[in-house]
DNA sequence: TTGACATAGCGAACTTACTTAGGCAAATAT
DNA sequence: ATATTTGCCTAAGTAAGTTCGCTATGTCAA
């Protein structure tokens, strides 16, 4: 009872305390993720946001797959329009070039220049002491217990953002 | 050579792919972590940042801690004038109550109503479901590791935040 | 005890990071 | 053929912050 999950390898004797605090601290290291994340894209003259979407490109190039604007939209969770916006600044910049899909006319891929690729090369000098300094107390049993976990929250995390928001919409249905 | 980190617990064979895959699954599931959070808030007619300042203030309370203004937006990392505007809303909507630290006249100390307390207990009828969602795959041992690192994460985190700050202070300053 | 400086909070003005709406062109289904 | 859907784009608006300048209080040094 009070509660906040019933899964019974979070609960410590049936208080979740462990757990919400747990979820704090997930919260908290992810908004120094990002703060991290942005002044490493500011260290390349960059946003947060067009960083973000520069290193998602390289990572969809280096699974093998082509990276439209959608594709960008979905795994980033934003709009294809906010995309649209800042690949066309990248493009200004120079680092990332857009051309149509041949395949589907309509769809956009992007790939990274030579000059963002050497960009974020040049870019690993200071990423690997703020590295570093983020993980540096992690040891390889911790390490491999939190590179199984984070894919499959990630999957689930996407699950709980579309059940939030059914149960938004079905409150906003029940005051309408 | 290339690698993002030098702390071997995270290279594989002198690899830092693995590593860069778990940063961008941290980040991914970190957009997802705010996106429910921020879901939870609008189920209690609350924005995103307005429900975080209420459970920081909860959790302080919770440590023994007395919550100012500041101590908020130091937690939250965002700046105090914007805690200020968005405590303000919260004490007009009768969910926060201020008053002066009387050891210090210039703190503002806030507390949770009565009100605010019995909204986040109605609020866990939907967590339930979601926190399942999210958090119903990890298993005992798996969160007692997670459980121990992300306190950690979160301290080197800010120590992460302040070396790319320096970092690029140091860079503008050879830069004007 | 007073003057100089630092710190906490505040309000106003601004910026950034987005969203929604609407339109066009290409693809798909009827 | 035509209707619908899908992908991207532009323009306009909104939310979530920031910085700046101010006032009040506290601290430290002489």
């Amino acid at each position: 009872m009070g509660t906040t999950t019933t899964n019974p390898a979070l609960l410590d004797d049936g208080d979740d305390h462990q757990f919400r605090q747990f979820i704090y601290d997930v919260l908290a290291f992810g908004t120094r993720l990002e703060a991290v994340r942005d002044g490493l894209g500011a260290l390349m003259g960059l946003t947060g946001p067009q960083y973000s979407i520069l290193i998602t490109i390289r990572m969809l190039e280096q699974k093998g797959s082509r990276a439209s604007i959608g594709d960008i939209a979905d795994y980033m969770h934003v709009s294809g329009a906010f995309v649209t916006s800042e690949v066309n600044k990248l493009k200004k910049a120079g680092l990332v070039a857009k051309a149509t899909d041949p395949d589907d006319r309509r769809r956009v891929l992007l790939t990274l220049t030579e000059a963002a690729e050497q960009r974020l090369i040049d870019l690993t000098e200071y990423q690997v002491p703020v590295n570093d300094t983020l993980f540096g107390s992690l040891n390889r049993e911790q390490f491999d217990v939190l590179r199984s976990v984070f894919p499959v929250l990630v999957v689930d995390g996407d699950s709980a953002v579309r059940e939030v928001n059914y149960l938004l919409k079905k409150q906003s249905n029940m005051a309408g």
